[in-house]
DNA sequence: CCTGGAGTTGTCCTA
DNA sequence: TTAGGACAACTCCAG
């Protein structure tokens, strides 16, 4: 019987997985694993999650799973060696660096007779496949979506997970116990706890929850922070816990445009890895080079206010702040505060970048990468520059009571509606009516809106007369 | 190779 | 109050 290694990655769940229904219609004896790998580069909330998500796994598998720390290639060879296996098996991952270790140790193991098969469960199709008619990669959306994904339906694998045939042989008594010693942790990740559910079991409620509440009214209702239209499953997707023609079958028979916009959010996911595959250096190099040149501005006092929310402005510190403590922010917010680092204050979106990086739970190398290029303008599809949010016209259009603003910026929850989107615009005498002192209890806008786009305008403007 | 239409998410000013 | 145009010009994409 053949022995075969499943390495989870991305991809950590049993239902609907390629790598486990070959495992059973193959009647392989698997060892399930998990390398954490120390250099690798993983934010803090991911950090957080995937240990969660882990200990999921590691139940889903029946105890079974294998947790290793080190290097993959040389955890992997000692496993070949030590229990005579003769297959490894994953589903692909996307990235440059990540392609290239897959490659590695494809080779390596070749010499002991190790044969690597790699699938594709992660995204709904493999972005090698993804192209134009002239063979080359699509640089903008809608026709990415309408050659590609509109009007496709998807099929499920159908086994039962019972049937999967574990190598006996216990690496982890305790995989809870490993995991604290090998993935640190730190202190405001508690807070998380109260706000997650990480896991096969925890994704799938999440997407029963929003088909029955969510999706009715969501091509209108997730521009609405303040509302529960969005599905909350993006974490679930980035660890793989889910899978995503699974999300997407669920919507495919329900013809009204609320399920469509869902699927196009999906659709955007894949094209966010169809140009990371296509175009590595999405994360860290404009797409378009003439931003190489541009002068962004390096305000590290600006940069840590819009961090900690205290921008002043209330969307944007409600949603930083909602990204702080939950490790996660509304859709609509990302992109006004997005715009607000790139345009306004002028500073790079890698810092941006990095900043979600670190703190988003859903924190995703190619949508993130996409998505910061877009906003800053400097990407594929992107903004035009004169596209600049106005953080106070989009708080009074999506948080028109400001609820949302309440909820994450507490100090502010006594102004009354028409004021809470700018309290700066009050005097200090109905501001002490309202409990707030500018300067001490909230701070003042950082920067002034109107200036600061004008100097934002004419700084692109600059730029998209030079040559690219 | 040429041509014409189109391109996620906005804001501001003017009439 | 509201609707329309300016904000630029470019690249992408399909025929």
């Amino acid at each position: 019987m053949v022995k075969s290694i499943i390495w989870f990655r991305n991809d950590l769940r049993v239902s609907d997985n390629a790598v486990i229904n070959y495992c059973i219609e193959n009647k392989r004896k698997v060892l399930p694993i998990y390398i954490y790998d120390p250099f690798t580069s993983l934010g803090s909330a991911s950090k957080w999650w995937l240990k969660q998500s882990l200990i999921s796994l590691d139940k889903s598998l029946k105890g079974s799973l294998a947790l290793f720390e080190g290097e993959p290639n040389k955890v992997l060879l000692d496993l070949v060696n030590n229990h005579g296996i003769k297959e490894i098996l994953w589903n692909a991952r996307y990235l440059k660096d990540d392609i290239n270790q897959d490659n590695d140790i494809k080779n390596i193991v070749k010499n002991h007779d190790v044969n690597c098969i790699t699938f594709h469960s992660c995204l709904l199709k493999n972005p090698q496949n993804t192209l134009k008619k002239d063979a080359t990669p699509f640089k903008v959306y809608t026709p990415f979506y309408k050659q590609q994904y509109q009007d496709m339906t998807y099929e499920l694998f159908n086994y039962n997970t019972e049937e999967i045939d574990f190598i006996d042989c216990k690496y982890n008594e305790q995989i809870s116990k490993i995991l604290d010693s090998t993935i640190k942790t730190e202190k405001w990740h508690q807070k998380l706890l109260s706000e997650w559910t990480p896991g096969e079991a925890g994704a799938q409620k999440k997407l029963k929850v929003f088909l029955s509440d969510g999706l009715n009214g969501y091509s209108e209702g997730r521009n609405r922070p303040d509302k529960q239209h969005t599905s909350m499953l993006s974490a679930h997707i980035r660890f793989g816990e889910i899978s995503i023609r699974e999300i997407a079958k669920s919507v495919e028979k329900i013809k009204t445009e609320d399920a469509e916009v869902f699927y196009k959010e999906l659709v955007w996911r894949e094209f966010s890895y169809h140009l990371l595959y296509h175009f590595p250096h999405l994360v860290d190099t404009n797409l378009q080079k003439k931003f190489d040149n541009f002068k962004w501005l390096d305000n590290q006092d600006h940069l840590k206010s819009w961090q900690k929310g205290m921008t002043g402005y209330p969307i944007i510190d409600a949603g930083m702040r909602q990204l702080y403590e939950t490790g996660y922010m509304h859709n609509r917010v990302r992109m006004i505060v997005g715009s607000f680092l790139v345009k306004n204050l002028l500073i790079h979106w890698k810092y941006g970048q990095e900043w979600f990086w670190d703190t988003l739970v859903d924190a995703d190398i190619a949508s993130n990468s996409a998505s910061w290029q877009w906003v800053a303008g400097t990407g594929a599809d992107a903004a035009p520059y004169f596209r600049i949010f106005n953080p106070v016209t989009q708080s009074k259009k999506f948080d028109p009571d400001g609820d949302y603003i309440r909820k994450y910026v507490p100090e502010l929850k006594n102004i009354p509606n028409k004021y809470i989107h700018l309290p700066s615009e009050l005097d200090d005498k109905s501001l002490i009516e309202y409990g707030v002192k500018l300067g001490s209890d909230y701070p003042y806008p950082i920067v002034d809106l109107s200036i600061t786009r004008e100097r934002a305008l004419s700084a692109f403007k600059k730029l998209s007369k030079s040559t690219s």
